[in-house]
DNA sequence: ATACCAGTGCTTGTATGCCAGTTGCGACGA
DNA sequence: TCGTCGCAACTGGCATACAAGCACTGGTAT
């Protein structure tokens, strides 16, 4: 079919496009954990061929979020608290540590920047913007990598945080927090400016831990979004309806 | 059931054969930084199609092995600077807060493996057998993230070492040390025995950062292993005699 | 009623053909 | 001699064809 209107030109490839729509798909839960997947029927939903649709679910499983049963399907990971608590400590590990090593004195801009996003985080806030808020949290904790000169590690905690955000959905879905979050950026941003860092890493640390126990209070409501360690039973049936 | 006894069959897919030893290829110098690659030369050489070739270095690409030019090449990449600085902070943030989580009392299996694995080690050295260093090497740190419970942080830590194996491996080829690391490892242990987390955490910190500073120092002995930031120079020729 | 067995349709894995884009080099002209 | 242009070869991106294997279904034999 090599139609393929010559609109513009392809600003991506549609290996980048498919990937993103699936990554975004998954961590907002469009997708939801254990849902079956199908190369030929996200290809035809996607107007794309298996190629693209392929490499992208080969990424998407080296990243935790798809599993893939060969020559039996392709299935969307179920939350796996294991993996959520080691995604946790490199978090936090990587996160706490980085602004540990921070010196002042800080650049105005950055300051500035953490102040916007933490006022546009109570704008999404007021607005119930679930999606924005969840943008801006992850513009915040970049910044704050990038306050202590390691935004470079930004990938590897990203990556890590693909398990976390996913339940941190459900969380912020089924219960309420985004003010308290907020509230505890706040904190961490005060600490900053008045220069005591080990207050600031301390605060920083409380507010991770605070979202990884959101996790554990969501399982309680929607455990069958959660792996319990035993093998998983592949079954196939019902459509996907992405997009 | 019964499945297991599929004696001569392929116990592992092409594309996992390929990735393994492609990534092999990269880490341990045989393919060296700035190489040329081709899917359709690996192929031929590894006698599969592109496909599993092709999916294999999406996957490299995406550890930060390799670099792909749509319409123009792909090339194992060079030793970014800046990467390897990267990854040793995070394998620093990991492994240290790691080990100061850990709490005691250990199990003795646990110290009884690291103590077998630096008597291992020394052997290695005797040996001059630098492949088997760098496995006892890898056996060692994971060890010590099992120690404090965070095993299964290994696979991240991992990942983030790809670029610091590669510059490490140059450094031990044209330097000395393998010694003197085993001396730090021991150093590490005794510390963790005598029950002083805090000193082992030290001793594991300064270790790692030697073995930082051994990449600048080979930096200036293998320059042209190592990228200075500037745009890429894709050039092409040249066979990779690979296997 | 139950256990078994083959058929059928789906799955992912692999191979291959085609395409647009880029590069390098040689031919040609000033 | 030097600069420029164009062609030929090669690149990776994508589509598609084929192969191997599992799972469910429905029929059959016990």
């Amino acid at each position: 079919m090599a139609d393929d209107t010559r609109s513009g030109g392809p600003l991506l490839s549609a290996r980048d496009r498919t990937l993103d729509t699936l990554r975004r798909a998954v961590i907002t839960l469009e997708l939801k954990p254990g849902a079956p997947l199908s190369e030929n029927e996200l290809a035809a939903e996607l107007a794309v061929s298996r190629t693209p649709v392929r490499e992208s679910l080969i990424l998407l499983r080296e990243e935790g979020l798809v599993e893939v049963y060969p020559q039996v399907g392709s299935f969307v990971s179920l939350v796996d608290p294991e993996r959520v608590a080691q995604a946790q400590f490199i978090r936090e590990a990587v996160e706490c540590t980085s602004l540990a090593q921070a010196r002042p004195p800080f650049s105005p801009e950055h300051i500035a920047d953490l102040r916007s996003n933490l006022q546009t985080q109570l704008d999404a806030e007021a607005a119930g913007d679930h999606d924005r808020f969840f943008e801006l949290d992850e513009e915040f904790h970049r910044a704050l990598l990038a306050l202590a000169g390691h935004e470079s590690a930004w990938g590897t905690v990203n990556a890590a945080k693909a398990h976390l955000d996913r339940a941190r959905r459900l969380s912020l879905i089924d219960t309420r927090p985004m003010g308290v979050l907020a509230e505890q950026h706040t904190q961490v941003v005060d600490a900053i400016e008045a220069g005591d860092l080990d207050d600031a890493v301390r605060a920083l640390r409380s507010h991770l831990r605070a979202v990884f126990e959101d996790v554990e209070r969501i399982r309680a409501v929607s455990p069958e979004y959660f792996s319990d360690g035993r093998p998983r039973r592949p079954v196939r049936r019902s459509v996907s309806s992405l997009r």
